[in-house]
DNA sequence: GGAAAACATTGATGCAGGTCAACTATTGTT
DNA sequence: AACAATAGTTGACCTGCATCAATGTTTTCC
């Protein structure tokens, strides 16, 4: 799985054989069953997870209950609890497997261990929040404007294979759409 | 205004007088008066801006001509249509003053050349995106789950500057409600 | 392989909050 | 000061989607 992340690292960043290999020892493997949680409720000491095969669920509970997803990571993606990573506070949000998953992981003393000896991961670590926030603004609009049956032709579109891989409740709650509506604009969609 | 932004810049990084200077040299003021966009929809080239004194409103405006707003930056706080910034791509976002304002802007391509210059700028921008991710993400949790009345009871408790400084029609533009339902929200609470 | 649990579908009902409309209050302009 | 334009208030009405409920379907796991 070491060799899947190098891959993914020497795609966004410029590092030396020797950085690289200083990288990826801070990463320790995983493997998760279905619907186990790897950051649950309250959580402080975070740390970022990267997806070798599977998929993690990013995604938070309010005060009654209802469940909301903010992120699917599939294969080769990272996936954090990222509002708690910055800022050190409880983790607001639960991080679970959909399936069987193996993954590998580097803890957040490591990650900012690495921020302060490799330049480059500053910028490894740039674009990865650039992209998350470009990710998040994006989905905020969307969630401002559309009504559900246009938030579900636009996962369609966009992102079919969160349609595809994932089971109704969880689509819906990615969409914040209730799983009846979700049933309702399958059946008429299609 | 460049007094203002040094100390800004100061409480964020260490960098040396000199190079102080190099990165005050590239903000040039600008002023808007009320109402003024400074981004327009579909602009490719990007800029950011310091607010000295004043307010900007980072907002966009869907298919059917409803606004939504993101972001108010008052002053000592930065504006940017950040996705577009980010990515290169037409902006979907319009940045305009409320009010009288005074600003410092940076280019894209000055702001990326003190990136590749000075390190500590990577820093300084990288709590710029934590800072703006963070943001973004808990407003979309409170989306998700709040309803209007939730939405404005938390505003007020954590953000009342925003209610107190700017119009009906603003505020429930940045709550994503009707301006009808927050006068009637305002009504009772009180 | 079969019982129990979890998930999906479909219909009926209710309501938060949007829209429209008419009126009042405030602000800006000359 | 006076007028227009813009913003805020309040009521009546309507609709999209949540919720509840009953039933059918798929998964899970001993």
């Amino acid at each position: 799985m070491h060799e899947q992340l190098s891959r993914y690292i020497n795609r966004q960043i410029k590092v030396s054989e020797e950085e690289l290999n200083t990288i990826l020892s801070y990463f320790r493997p995983l493997t998760l069953t279905k619907n186990e949680l790897v950051v649950t409720h309250g959580q402080t000491s975070q740390r970022t997870y990267f997806v070798g095969k599977g998929c993690l669920r990013v995604f938070f509970i309010d005060d009654k209950g209802q469940e909301a997803t903010r992120y699917f990571a599939f294969e080769n993606q990272f996936a954090t609890a990222l509002v708690s990573f910055i800022t050190g506070e409880a983790s607001e949000e639960f991080i679970q497997a959909t399936e069987l998953t193996k993954l590998l992981y580097i803890s957040h003393h490591d990650f900012y261990h690495l921020l302060d000896t490799i330049p480059q991961w500053e910028k490894f670590y740039r674009y990865y929040l650039e992209n998350a926030y470009v990710n998040n603004t994006k989905r905020l609009m969307s969630f401002l404007v559309q009504d559900a049956a246009e938030k579900y032709r636009m996962l369609l579109a966009e992102n079919p294979v969160i349609v595809r891989r994932l089971s109704n409740k969880l689509v819906a709650s990615y969409l914040n759409i209730s799983q009846e509506t979700l049933s309702r604009l399958k059946a008429k969609v299609k």
